[in-house]
DNA sequence: TAGTGGTCTAGACCACTGG
DNA sequence: CAGTGGTCTAGACCACTAA
């Protein structure tokens, strides 16, 4: 009685990635039907379809509708997520910092610190204190057809992507980050206290809607020994899981 | 005709959530049980549990076998995700560079340059090479009680962590990452040909198996402006999907 | 032990894909 | 148009939790 403990639709998944494994069913092939899987191993259409949902999580396969089930891994991958629960996550030190909003003004992409797609952005200059000093210097690039939301970043403590996603519906689907130690911008050491040439951290930050679009950028430079980017990544399923 | 697009079991699950936003179910609280929601809906227990299944997969609610399902959050968190495949994709560069591999010595926790938890340590130092040039310089601390991994380091092509899952059945449950622009340790220095009292970028990884214990550690320091830490963050779902 | 969520069946119809 | 995966029903039994 102990072997039956796991559920048959495991056990068909199982079954069924060891199959891949062993390559009777190639890598970029067609699955059987969820039918033709219902008579070999001789189990209901819900249990099937609960195992090929398994194997759909641990990327081994990927189904299309009117299509079919298709092998898209030999192996179950491991995953690490880092998962936040929101953007402003990205933000650490929110709670003891202000920022404060310098200069906004609308300037050509070619003008910008960082590569953007061609067209007019605003620049928004600001400064982010902790205790008084100045920790971070930040440029803030917008898509110029967002002006609503650029006059109201000041005047509001919301953050930036919410606004556009509360004035426009913007969806942020993917940001990209990039992080390294960089010889300051000439304001950006200047507004820090450092000398010019002075390295620092720089962490430049490219958001994309769901047409892949870059709609915002940011990039931030800090001086050194002041701040660290912490994060923490989590495994998500371990190939153990089958 | 149009609005009926929806599956049953999403219309349901927006439903739900409506009402746990409403205050109708509050946070802490059970929610009905699945019978109880067949019935009050007028739709089948797989209905139900579809439309359940998404809201546990949105953080809004949780199921105890048994017990019940509770209310978590009154609002559908976005999660962001940084995802992945394996953790040696966490080493960029991997490709072209070469690690060669210093001295390997026992050493106190007191005389790692991170902080460790007491015992002895094994202490790996370690440059890797681009082109020729040294691009980073690099302390592994591994727990002495893994010496069998560590004296194959040197010999295999193999990543640390996959040696110890290997030799000792690690599980790499959680990795924390604390990324900063820093004044680089004298050795460092030395090794990077940079002068003593500069600032490189460093990365302080630390490896913790799934009993929470630190079994790993990594201190890597890049000169400036040579490398960049690169990571892209996806949307995994957002509540916009109710 | 009563009641919950977890698994499973058999069968039906729908929505989409491809020839 | 035939065949795929996607949704949905009604009903059953199991595994677990809490009183």
């Amino acid at each position: 009685m102990l072997p039956d403990r796991k559920p048959l639709y495991i056990v068909l998944a199982e079954k069924i990635a060891r199959a891949i494994e062993d390559g009777v069913y190639q890598v970029g092939e067609f699955l059987p039907t969820e039918v033709q899987l219902c008579d070999e191993y001789k189990v209901s259409r819900t249990t099937v379809r609960e195992a090929v949902r398994v194997l759909q999580e641990l990327g081994v396969v990927s189904r299309k509708q009117g299509s079919g089930t298709v092998v898209e891994a030999r192996k179950a991958r491991s995953k690490y997520v880092f998962e936040i629960d929101a953007i402003p996550d990205l933000w650490q030190y929110v709670e003891s910092t202000e920022l404060k909003v310098g200069t906004t003004r609308l300037i050509a992409h070619s003008e910008a610190l960082v590569p953007l797609p061609s067209g007019q952005w605003y620049l928004i200059e600001a400064i982010r204190y902790l205790d008084g000093e100045p920790l971070a210097w930040k440029h803030v690039y917008i898509d110029a057809r967002y002006d609503m939301a650029v006059q109201e970043v000041g005047t509001r403590r919301v953050p930036i992507y919410s606004l556009l996603e509360q004035r426009y519906g913007i969806k942020t689907e993917r940001i990209h980050q990039s992080i390294g130690a960089v010889t300051m911008p000439a304001p950006a050491a200047i507004a820090l206290g450092m000398v010019e040439g002075s390295i620092g951290l720089e962490i430049l930050r490219t958001y994309y809607d769901d047409n892949q679009k870059l709609f915002e950028a940011t990039l931030t430079i800090y001086p050194p020994n002041r701040f660290k980017y912490d994060n923490e990544l989590k495994l998500q399923y371990g190939s153990a899981a089958l």
